[in-house]
DNA sequence: ATTAGCACTCGAACAGCTTGAGTGCTAAAA
DNA sequence: TTTTAGCACTCAAGCTGTTCGAGTGCTAAT
């Protein structure tokens, strides 16, 4: 029992009449739907066998079919087609979202996920651009009071993070210079993995007796190193998961894997180019059934990509949120790599 | 018809009754919770009269009494007393969680907020510490790509803030120094709203030739500066708003406000040295019933100081709630002024 | 001022009933 | 062999009525 042509054009029709009105689709409304092609029970013969493969499901006997996860994954996987069109109001809109935006890539991230939720009125995800090999080109250590050090580390990719460190004693000018030398001569493009316990020693041995109280600075540095690895992760419009009443079950998981950012980042590596659409329901370890995650690399240029996720349920417009996604996506990777929208 | 000691512990017994159960209180359970000192029926002439009063509500007819927000207000500020004291346990859990963070006060933060968010099972807010008077000790510019520059920011309070600016040429040493040099002498601590117009025409001009091509670079200085003056805010623990029916009627609402740094800036910009205790039903523009905010400052050392705040329903705990928050607060000042905790 | 007693209210829980959407199966038609 | 009309069946949703009990307000006695 194979998808043929036929069942293909009925999921196509289950999953687009569920997803507008979000109640599950019987043999009649379909056949209004497919307008007098074929009879109902012609219909509920080729719904009882997708049910059969595992792609539809009844929430209770006397109750129409609802796509499963694995519906959905058919779905977007075959059903779908590769190019999807983008309208003009939405473009329209995509565009106008990025007039007056910072070109700053952490502010940039950040107001790109809510001004994308708000859109789209869904949750939104972006993380900042990072480079396949993370290192870190410079280092400079500044005093900023009189205990305190500031370490500002300029990734390869041009991106700027600073810690500041608590030092015992009152830092001088030269202090700072000679810090800032060793960790520009140890630590400059070497990549986290490389760290290791013989090269620490060497480096505050290499300070000499002053190495012990500079410690504060080195573990900052090494806390930057680590630090420039990941990226900062924005989740924006909570709210707007909220009405969706078939993933309440799992918000709170949902909520949990937001708030801890190893789990997220495990999600977001699929790396991949293309866009990716990922069902709760296939979740390694805890499922949150109803829930669909629509993400997509975006490149910021020398090398520099991120990710922009929409978090909904399942039943998701993709048609319009793909390209919508996708359009922003391109626009983002852009305002990070410096250039103007085609607005400006 | 007054608050007398008798109707003061009624109140009291039905708010602790209500904070247990989560049940309306009827007459015979506070019967029973008076141990027979009065009868039933004199405590529902009671009970009549605080509901009169305005501090108790019924949600029906037949049913207990349940403290309105106005009877919650009058609970705190009268009746929970000034000093509670914090049990054992929890000073030596909150200790614990001391251990080994970090001295950068963002991250600090925001695993402060983490931490006590876990640590009470509420949601957590914290502020980055702020001085009163907010402005800038010095600018540093650094070239980090061929055409960013970096505009790093140390505050008079001794934290340091970057911003990357993206420019149409090459910047070179000199111009990055020379930058610096203009935005130390007429932006240094100088306060955000006393710049003007003029100011920055004075700026642009001192630079002859070069003013209008350093544009991103003046821009992003003042962006700076405008952003010293706000503190970042860190919301964690939403799962936690889960757990309370009562929340969830305004949940959304409440999401909203949580994603909308402004509105939340204002509600904790009530900055005074004490606890306060806010209440969803006396916010002035879209009340969130049943909420609760308990805030308070914490004090960072020279004059800093941020907001931590536990975000729960109004039948919260407080005698618990309150002592450990403060603790908390104080310990989490501690930490950020430098300090090692009691157990290091 | 307090309290026992009582009539009253009203939600929660449950059972019984109807309705209707939707199913699977069967047998006839194409 | 495929399609379809027809039919018996299932089951959630919605409505009604009933009971139960917790809780109330009021009144009259203490």
């Amino acid at each position: 029992m194979a998808m043929d042509d036929r069942k293909q054009r009925i999921l196509m029709a289950i999953v687009s009449l569920y997803a507008t009105d979000g109640e599950p689709v019987g043999s009649n409304l379909l056949s209004r739907y497919f307008d007098m092609a074929v009879s109902s029970a012609t219909l509920r013969n080729e719904m009882a066998a997708l049910t059969k493969l595992g792609l539809l499901e009844q929430p209770h006997t006397s109750a129409g079919r609802v796509p499963t996860a694995k519906g959905y994954r058919y779905y977007v996987d075959n059903l779908l087609g590769g190019h999807l069109s983008l309208n003009r109001p939405s473009r329209d809109k995509i565009d106008a979202l990025f007039q007056g935006l910072d070109y700053d890539p952490e502010k940039l991230a950040q107001s790109a996920a809510k001004a994308l939720s708000g859109l789209l009125s869904y949750a939104v995800l972006v993380t900042t651009p990072l480079a396949q090999n993370p290192s870190i080109a410079h280092f400079e250590v500044l005093q900023v009071g009189r205990y305190t050090a500031a370490v500002l580390a300029v990734t390869a990719a041009g991106s700027v993070r600073t810690r500041v460190a608590k030092l015992d004693f009152e830092l001088g000018r030269e202090d700072a210079s000679r810090y800032a030398d060793t960790l520009n001569r140890y630590l400059r493009f070497v990549a986290e993995p490389d760290v290791n316990s013989g090269l620490i020693r060497t480096m505050v041995d290499s300070l000499g007796s002053a190495g012990p109280r500079a410690w504060p600075v080195l573990s900052a540095a090494l806390t930057l190193l680590s630090e420039v690895g990941r990226p900062s992760i924005y989740f924006e419009g909570h709210q707007y998961l909220l009405q969706w009443p078939e993933l309440e079950p799992g918000l709170r998981t949902l909520l949990e894997l937001v708030g801890s950012r190893e789990r997220i980042e495990a999600l977001l590596q699929v790396g991949d180019t293309r866009t990716m659409v990922l069902f709760g329901d296939e979740l390694p370890d805890k499922p949150i059934p109803g829930l669909c995650l629509v993400s997509r690399p975006y490149h910021a240029g020398g090398g520099l990509s991120g990710t922009i996720a929409v978090a909904g349920p399942a039943r998701m417009p993709y048609r319009e949120i793909i390209p919508e996604l996708e359009y922003f996506s391109e626009l983002l990777g852009r305002s990070m790599s410096g250039e103007r929208g085609p607005g400006l």
